[in-house]
DNA sequence: CTGTTAGCGCGTTCAC
DNA sequence: GTGAACGCGCTAACAG
């Protein structure tokens, strides 16, 4: 009889309280802690919440409430090993503080993402922005509307917007003197999207390094060890002792396209990585790459979006130091 | 002065009614297409759409329609390249029905599971449990709540709820056959999370193997890359000719081990890895492992619920075939 | 300490 | 075709 009305019927406050012989109100404060109440009271609630299975609905409170407790994640690529840890970080620190995660993709695709936040915006508190590839109008325009936000590895100069970065910059310079110091002077560097910053940041730090005579040509690849072994060739044509990848994924793939083609790295080729994804399964690390702990980025970018949830605007974008681990995929320059 | 009250006073529906000097039912209908409005008015709600900037409210549309356009996702773990396929080709399917994905990990710890299904279970109109670790009777309290759900990777029997899994049974029993017809009698299998259906399925599969004259000796290994290579030795020292993994993870952990042991792969050891991960940078396999479409797995749940949300009580569990793909880690029995 | 009242923002009857 | 009124389920302010 009573599980004629299962599907559609849900069980409200309203239930409970006829259950318990209270008003909704003291339902609500029980459930909630608002107020103190009647320890009988109390009692023949739990147990009617508890007979009758009642569970709140979040549209409501969300309603009453004027919250959702909801934060919303835009990521570029789920399958980028690069962002499972940030999301596990952010998870964690939301639910310490009584958050959900709601989490969306853009397929790497910058023309979706307006919509996706804008979707975002109608159903959480506060948004965390990772790697962001629209422009910077439209990233403008989702800033004014005044929700808390944060992005996470993409600086916009002139936008007031918390944000919390990795100094890829300082990191590609660090490659830079490691590789001029072991001789090179001919550097590839194996580009990532676009549309990245991160990609943008590591360009500007190549370039720069021409100062110290470094040499680079830059060749369009991607995100992928397909998209690395796909370019690898072009770097060896560019007649470069040392090749930089957009990460590690790509570095990997070109690796495996000098095996194959039988070029030695080191003694010939010189290749690093970027962001030390872990993706040397022998356990201990081979190739040379820049690091920065994610989780840390993760739990940071997350603790500043809720501390923007509660009130503090706090403003000021943070970078982040990455750190050069030294392997075996780098050695001297071949001539 | 109107952005003093930017933060806390949402635009909303009457607002815009009253800007366009119509009722807020008016703006209701010609947002949703729910009525045929005159063409001026609704050229005047438009217009006011967009100066004030106005973005319905989720939670108040959720209340008043009974539904929230959200579909709840449980993971074990985001950072296993298993699942960021199906996570894809779901949100593609959710978002070609017009659904958010709110997506929850449980960081591969049961415990947490059914509190992560009781707070998505208040703000999604459907779920979809991707290899669940709960246990049957937490899984059967969720069942009876009568939200449409699908389960991913779990047959429970016995238990009325949607499933669309792989059969792990027949992929393991397609190794088994192929390392009996190399000759290889002694199998080591290193194994996944002990509270993992598909990892029961594998071991389930492989006993029955004995019937072909098949032993197998099962060690607990894990489910990554680490976890392979801590447990790699152990199979040695059981004797076999050939090791199972839970899956290419844990497979390239392996390998690398008995890289460094100086163990050959495949003359004096074969080694079979689990769900075609595709973490072989080289671009051509090299591991002997068994597939299935993963974004296919994904769409197809994913269809199955939208199909269940719209009323339709489809209820017979699914498995999809696996395919044995056949490279250079398997080979003849070493005595 | 508790019940009653009044909204939160929207969709949807119902009359006009 | 359009507006006014009601209710979705819950919390917060107000009385008692």
């Amino acid at each position: 009889m009573r599980q004629s009305r299962a599907r559609t019927q849900r069980v409200t406050i309203t239930d409970v309280g006829h259950a318990a012989g209270v008003s909704p109100a003291t339902v609500s404060r029980v459930l909630n802690g608002t107020a103190k109440v009647d320890a009988v009271l109390a009692g023949r609630v739990q147990a009617a919440v508890r007979t009758l299975g009642y569970h709140p609905n979040a549209a409501a409170q969300g309603l009453a409430k004027g919250r959702w407790g909801t934060i919303g994640v835009l990521v570029p690529d789920l399958a980028n090993p690069y962002f499972p840890e940030i999301l596990k970080a952010v998870s964690a620190v939301a639910r310490a503080n009584g958050h959900r995660v709601m989490i969306m993709e853009s397929e790497e695709n910058p023309a979706v993402e307006p919509e996706l936040v804008a979707d975002l915006l109608r159903s959480c508190d506060g948004l965390l922005l990772c790697s962001p590839r629209m422009r910077r109008d439209q990233l403008a325009e989702l800033v004014a509307r005044a929700h808390p936000m944060v992005l996470v590895n993409r600086i916009v100069p002139g936008l007031a917007v918390p944000a919390i970065s990795v100094d890829f910059y300082g990191g590609t310079t660090s490659i830079c003197g490691h590789l001029a110091q072991l001789g090179h002077r001919d550097v590839a560097y194996l580009s990532g999207p676009e549309a990245s910053w991160a990609n943008g940041e590591r360009i500007r730090a190549l370039e720069a390094a021409a100062a110290f005579g470094l040499r680079v040509t830059v060749i369009p690849a991607g995100a992928t060890a397909a998209d690395g072994g796909a370019a690898a060739e072009q770097a060896l044509a560019a007649g470069a002792t040392a090749v930089v990848t957009y990460n590690d994924l790509v570095a990997q793939g070109a690796l495996a396209r000098y095996r194959q083609l039988g070029v030695d790295v080191p003694t010939e080729l010189s290749v690093v990585g970027f962001d030390n994804l872990s993706l040397d399964w022998s356990g201990q690390a081979t190739l040379t790459t820049v690091a920065m702990p994610r989780d840390d980025l993760g739990r940071q970018a997350a603790e500043l979006l809720e501390r923007l949830m509660t009130g503090s605007p706090d403003t000021e974008p943070k970078l982040l130091p990455m750190e050069l681990l030294i392997h075996e995929t780098t050695g001297p320059a071949a001539r």
